[in-house]
DNA sequence: GTTTGGCACTCCCTGTCCAGGAGTGCCAGT
DNA sequence: ACTGGCACTCCTGGACAGGGAGTGCCAAAC
């Protein structure tokens, strides 16, 4: 293909981006400085409709990228633009602001938000890739304790314990020694199995309390992992024309389902620093119009994702360039906290 | 006024809010057994509206209620249905599956908005209504502990603390008794007092550890209180008609910003059961258009509130029997877990 | 005095028609 | 290989008319 055909298409996709209408011929020979006129043009774009780039809405209208169209434009044509200095200070001094993970989140999220112009989901640190920096067991009554998890990533997870027995100051102590000695430090993916075996190591007066804790560790490590999101910006969704060809409503719905979100940021083994789906590469139906930039964060390894939702119609070089500056900050602090 | 005026204003209200369209007299006199004609309905409307209860959308249409006229409807028309036995038993097994305090209300919102098929908001117990069951530190390393503050609620809020000098494990239980012995079962509002005066008590090494902690402690209880608020159900925002004047945005926006929520849910000294604000009413000029029904929940006392937020033109009855028991749900739950 | 049927009137809604405009495809000429 | 010209297609917006729903008012009936 044409070098001057790559041009064509970067200019309507440009242009359409901008102005959320179909371009015509015309308009890109003028606009951009190809140096060759609307009817050469016109040319071009009758081989990048063959070959699948670009569509017409009707006859006599203009043309429009296709998703094939916009991959293409992502992966030889956009020159990702970085943050300007004055963003970036301001990304960095909202989010060191931060005093605590759950405050970290929120903040990631809205300023996912307010840079891209989109919707925005933040993922919080996946249990299973972060490790047990803390246990502790608060009685509250002599039959009811209440477990607090605490991971490296200042993560809190809390549950409530019945225990067959009453149990002293003393009975209580020495579980939270016994469990912290034996998971402390532990990742947690290891964990099911280090559990199974805490019964067998209590005093055997303290048995049963012991396995009625571990199975409720078992289910804080496993049952719920995975599913807090966070989402922010909802609101862009009805910014000028996006509204997504007026069906709001699966939108909506969808962005409520921590299932589909967490399908959404992509399957949990990705590991790739940044992803772009675009229209139908999206698993999800309700998402086929759309698209989605992901990146994965964490201190050193990755914990957990976030990226934005947007038309498919969306300024990739600068939503790239904030999803990637945002994901940076957000692994650095969590770094620092560590 | 009349009886009969009273019940073609219920009979308006009534279609209006199944069909979403103006009502005229003809279909008054039909669908309800009135027995007077079309005609004399017309006379009972011409005198609704002089009195401000109904108006017309242009002339030579059917009439809509005013805010003032669903006022009435709320004041002295709506029978409120309860919940179906069917439903009741969906709410309570629902809400006892919850295993800690997130996701008591996260169960709650979904049901709430399930329920009516509206936006749902509920505040998360507040904290200066709640009082400390247990506060713990751990050290993550010499000089940085993080601090978890537990309340009666079972909300678990969780800071930082960078301490001026190294501790040993030994320092770190001396503090931890401290705090515990200073504040557990204190109501939080009584906390600055006590927190003062927590430096003080410390050993004189400890002093200027005793205090960062202190500014940290009283930062949790002071600055963030009030602050958090779930929403779900934002898609119904969307359902048939709604769209909100086509205005969905600002709506859309309102829903993110957590101190618009509050004021929506209503001053926090509010301990009305049950508060219905219908457009003008509310002091949120986004939600002109809308009406909000709210109630506070709490074992015994009120600790948060809990609300719906629809179009003027919704079932009042049918909604305000569902926000009133699932609040008394809620609140029955927080009686348990105390 | 209240209720009723009748009637003229108003206004919205829908569909149709038409002119204007933007953009295309193709062709012949450079 | 590029360009200008031209006929053609299709969308868009305004104008206009007909049908329908609902009203207000009046005179007659209960």
């Amino acid at each position: 293909m044409d070098d001057r055909k790559l041009e064509v298409l970067r200019a309507i996709v440009e242009d359409y981006v901008a102005t959320q209408e179909p371009v015509g011929s015309k308009a890109v020979s003028q606009r951009h400085a190809l140096g060759v006129s609307a009817a050469t043009v016109r040319n071009d774009m009758a081989y990048l409709e063959e070959a699948g780039y670009i569509q017409q809405p009707h006859t006599s209208a203009g043309r429009i990228p296709t998703a094939k169209g916009y991959r293409l434009f992502v992966d030889r044509l956009g020159k990702i633009k970085p943050l300007s200095a004055a963003e970036r200070r301001a990304v960095h001094r909202f989010l060191s602001e931060a005093i605590d993970l759950d405050d970290v989140v929120t903040r990631t999220v809205r300023l996912l938000a307010q840079l891209t112009h989109q919707v925005a989901v933040v993922q919080y640190p996946s249990l299973n890739r972060s490790s047990v920096r803390h246990l502790e067991l608060v009685s509250l009554t002599p039959t009811r304790l209440m477990l607090v998890m605490i991971t490296d990533t200042g993560r809190v997870e809390q549950r409530y314990v019945e225990v067959p027995s009453e149990l002293t100051e003393d009975d209580v102590l020495d579980l939270r020694r016994l469990v912290n000695e034996q998971l402390q430090g532990k990742a947690l993916a290891d964990a099911p199995r280090i559990i199974a075996g805490l019964a067998g190591l209590a005093r055997p007066e303290l048995r049963a309390t012991a396995s009625a804790l571990a199975r409720v560790l078992l289910e804080s490590v496993v049952a719920r992992t995975e599913e807090r999101v966070a989402v922010a910006g909802a609101a862009n969704l009805t910014r000028n024309g996006n509204f997504f060809a007026g069906s709001l409503r699966p939108i909506l719905e969808a962005l409520e389902e921590e299932v589909v979100l967490m399908q959404l940021l992509g399957r949990a083994d990705s590991n790739a620093l940044l992803t772009v789906r675009i229209g139908d590469e999206n698993e999800v139906a309700d998402f086929r119009e759309a698209t989605v930039v992901t990146a994965g964060y964490g201190p050193g390894s990755v914990v957990g994702h976030m990226g934005v939702l947007g038309p498919t119609r969306m300024d990739y070089p600068g939503t790239i360039a904030a999803v990637r500056a945002v994901a940076r900050y957000v692994s650095e602090i969590l770094e620092q906290n560590r």
